[in-house]
DNA sequence: CTCTTATTGCAATTAAGTTGCAAAAGTAAA
DNA sequence: TTTACTTTTGCAACTTAATTGCAATAAGAG
């Protein structure tokens, strides 16, 4: 695995996504992001970072990649699994902290899954 | 919702579907049916038959839009919900006959749920 | 400081998915 | 089957997420 630096963009990444405190596409990454850095460097922090474990991805809804960082998330730890939930309505979108029993399927090996809940959140409802 | 004719398209696309017997991904259908029809029309297609209920889809961990046709689907239970695997290897993909149980999330209204293993299958395990 | 390696910006490119519009095909009623 | 109307299709152009090549810059080790 190459090395990654902490470099001033790395850190200003970061420093986006704990400010949030949810998950956010990459579109709105980069677009958070458009006075710091070119959009090609965020698409390849966020691969790094993800490498190293200190982010998590997955295909939101929409068909965009969404990243996380949650408590969890780390290089040993990196085949974690929890569901993430997305508002229909406001598209937030956050990490659930829940276990999810992956069901058994005969003679093949699951490496990883994904769950992914969509539905309204709670102002939303209101 | 608009009703949905049953064209000389849209039998060949359930054809190729059925024949598959497994999910395909939006490109490879519109590969496979390259000679026979637009991809235009592919797309404009396994929307209306999503909408009627007789395919289901889902996101591939490749970030493309997958359709399945499966014995559930019907226009009644659409909300119906069961996992998909994908290997990683063969990129083979199917639907697997498992109830899912949605965990509960306090305050939110969940809609939909979707459940995405990924992994190696029998043949490529071998 | 100097050498080496990793990172970044920029422009161009790839590829998935969408849209507008005119032509073609299907449906129903006379 | 002719006519009138609606849905579907093909085509080209477009939008946009994501990737790539390359030169310039920044970081780290000695």
């Amino acid at each position: 695995m190459a090395i990654v630096r902490k470099t001033k963009s790395v850190h200003t990444l970061l420093e986006v996504m704990k400010q949030a405190g949810e998950a956010l596409s990459v579109v709105d990454l980069v677009n958070r992001l458009d006075q710091e850095m070119n959009k090609t460097t965020v698409y390849r922090i966020l691969d790094r970072l993800e490498d190293e474990g200190l982010l998590h991805s997955f295909q939101g809804k929409d068909g965009l990649k969404w990243y996380a960082q949650c408590q969890d998330c780390s290089t040993e730890h990196h085949t974690d699994m929890h569901p993430h939930f997305q508002c229909v309505q406001c598209g937030k979108t956050t990490c659930l902290p829940l276990e999810v029993t992956i069901p058994k399927v005969p003679n093949v090996k699951i490496q990883s899954a994904s769950l992914l809940l969509t539905g309204l959140c709670e102002e939303c409802l209101t």
